[in-house]
DNA sequence: CCCATCTCAGGTCAACTGACATCC
DNA sequence: CGGATGTCAGTTCACCTGAGATGG
């Protein structure tokens, strides 16, 4: 007999674990999907977010995913280079690029948006509908409270 | 108006982009907690698996972590070199190396542990004791059928 | 011979830090 | 001048593919 479950407020692994096991094979089947349209998994994020919301800088994306300037930068250099964005200056401040999606980019999210839906319903089939809809109720929460309280920024 | 609810079965992002918009903060959270110990999140994964399950190969670790053979040996050689664990040959076939930790190894596990948990207590604070469980039995389910299903597999 | 395990070599992608120019 | 934005240079980490050796 141990006293594992005295020391351990919850059984098994961290919560944290097991986010980043649901991440890994969810990341690795969304890049083998995007491949044909030569697009990483996070490439085709940045593009969605992008699509939704355009007019946003690369400091703001960089702030959205947790990442550094420099990184976000290089990442939107490549996009714009393969010709799926561009980067304007802001009319207002000349430092701020504001981007936005060219016609080949947008086609490549709405390509790329149909085959994740696919990829979602298959990967969590072993949910039922209610039990989707709780999952992501409770990640969109603490997605916003990590968001708000900027935990985890570069 | 747009027909977006009707083409979307759920409002907003993609289940998928929930789950890394969690995990990526996380993962920054934990290698700056973990720092200290000269570990990255990803190894301080590895070490805790190999010191809830003495014994497993690196091939079995690659299959658990959906990355390559390769990768995981080389991850597994870096742990090793700084003294972290150990790899023995299988008595029954010399082609597998059984991996245990050294002293200095459940050191770390143990510390890093210790640290983690206040990580989750805060990074999860937006959620009550209920919702963290509930959160955790449905990420657990669908962990668990990804694995048996072998999807994201490197 | 086949298969699994592990290793070696070389390469890529996505991050990082540090130093810097530019604009408000 | 300070603060935010963006860029350039160099580095690291965690992956990958491809080509092997070797044991069961």
């Amino acid at each position: 007999m141990s006293t594992e479950h005295l020391a351990e407020p919850f059984n098994g692994p961290s919560t944290t674990y097991l986010v980043s096991q649901v991440h890994h094979p969810l990341r690795n089947f969304s890049d083998a999907i995007l491949k044909p349209y030569g697009v990483t998994g996070i490439q085709f994020t940045v593009l969605s977010v992008v699509a939704h919301r355009e007019g946003l800088s690369s400091a703001d994306l960089s702030r959205r995913f947790y990442v550094t300037p420099q990184s976000m930068g290089q990442l939107l250099a490549t996009l714009e280079e393969r010709g799926l964005l561009e980067r304007k200056e802001d009319s207002n401040n000349r430092r701020i690029l504001r981007i936005t999606l060219t016609s080949a980019g947008r086609e490549v999210v709405e390509a790329g948006t149909r085959d994740m839906a696919k990829l979602e319903e298959d990967a969590f089939s072993s949910l039922s509908p209610k039990e989707i809809k709780t999952l992501r109720s409770l990640l969109r929460t603490v997605v916003d409270d990590l968001r708000s309280r900027r935990i985890g920024s570069a």
